[in-house]
DNA sequence: GACATGACGTAAT
DNA sequence: TATTACGCCATGT
């Protein structure tokens, strides 16, 4: 029930921008509780939701890496869905947070 | 309540 | 830079 937090604030994320677990997480009012947002996205794979799980990234600027282990086609689709949301993405799955790093608080 | 699990994070090696 | 180790915290058994 506590995952209904994340997902609120993963829902935040505005097109064009990505956020990191810790991030989320500390958004959501649980600093240290990153693991609890994969967790949490995790219950999300193949249900009907309207949470973008793509815009939430692993450790500082990289996708993770986990994603492409339970679900191979998962880090492609993520790539292109932020790709056409003009979030720019490398080969690794790198992304810029300085220049498309969700910044909330307005 | 103890124990195991996990789309993570940071520090140490 | 890659691996390993450990910490953190919510869930489920």
């Amino acid at each position: 029930m506590g995952w209904e937090a994340y997902y609120r604030v993963v829902r935040r994320i505005p097109r064009g921008r990505v956020a990191t677990y810790g991030q989320v997480a500390l958004v959501a009012g649980k600093p240290r509780a990153a693991r609890q947002v994969g967790y949490a996205l995790s219950a999300l794979r193949g249900t009907s939701h309207r949470i973008p799980w793509q815009r939430v990234l692993g450790s500082r600027n990289r996708a993770s890496a986990a994603i492409s282990i339970l679900d191979p086609m998962g880090s492609a689709v993520q790539r292109a869905l932020l790709e056409d949301e003009g979030v720019e993405v490398d080969e690794r799955g790198c992304v810029s947070l300085a220049r498309f790093g969700w910044r909330p608080r307005r």
